[in-house]
DNA sequence: CACATAATGATACGATGTATCAATACGTAC
DNA sequence: GTACGTATTGATACATCGTATCATTATGTG
């Protein structure tokens, strides 16, 4: 999983197992307060590389703390509920076409994109109160 | 400019003029370093109400601190540039058209989204090493 | 087992942003 | 113009997110 260099140390397997079982969305304190066994320190440098190698995606929300989830798909966006903070992922690749067309009126080279979908999920729709 | 239930102050003044001299892309210290007479928490309480007011954009880097720019058209996105972190702008309808037709593939009622293409502009392309 | 090196964890620090609260400026009514 | 109630300010402290430092510990290799 991580054997690309890297040491497979007991903390780092203990952050992937947790992430593994989290999946969703996370916060990196989230992650740590669960994990008393291993150091702040050790937590934010393992996402940092999991982040490097691609396991992860970082989630930069407008408001609080930047989420992170597991990756799944090659390309993805994702998706996330202005009420209660879950996050899904959606993939749709007339959105890849539409980027190539729009980068190829813009001056420079496209090296990347983020995209987020902010929504209502069902079950904050279910509850309107809260 | 903001005389919707708001005190135009000095420092407001201060601020907003400060902000209409950059317009690009700053942080909100960068801002308050250039305003000795305005005590930081006012900047962050200002930034804060400009960005309610709808004035202002917020973009939320994948790395380094949050970027602020006035907003001019009603909807648009932002580029932004990996190796000197300028910030443009560009507005398109197909990604709009596009994010509709996504939104009706996924559960919950879409209420907004995000958007940024990350490049490397002209300016950079010109000096690759550096 | 011994050794070089990578990784850890405690701590401190920096950056971003908010809460508190006394002091001050603003708008309004006179 | 003066007085007054209220919004705003600024200094400070604090919370959060993330990184740097560095002595200590664990890991892989010979």
């Amino acid at each position: 999983l991580e054997d690309q260099g890297y040491r497979p140390t007991n903390q780092r397997r203990d952050v992937v197992s947790l992430l593994e079982r989290k999946g969703e969305g996370f916060t990196v304190e989230e992650v740590s307060g669960e994990l008393p066994g291993v150091g702040r320190a050790t937590v934010y440098r393992t996402i940092k590389l999991l982040l490097k190698a691609g396991v992860l995606c970082k989630l930069a929300l407008p408001d609080g703390a930047p989420k992170y989830i597991m990756a799944r798909a090659e390309h993805h966006h994702h998706t996330v509920c202005v009420k209660c903070g879950t996050v899904g992922e959606f993939r749709d690749t007339t959105v890849e076409r539409v980027l190539r067309a729009v980068g190829a009126e813009i001056p420079g080279e496209i090296v990347g994109h983020r995209m987020e979908l902010y929504l209502v999920c069902l079950d904050c729709q279910d509850r309107p109160e809260g």
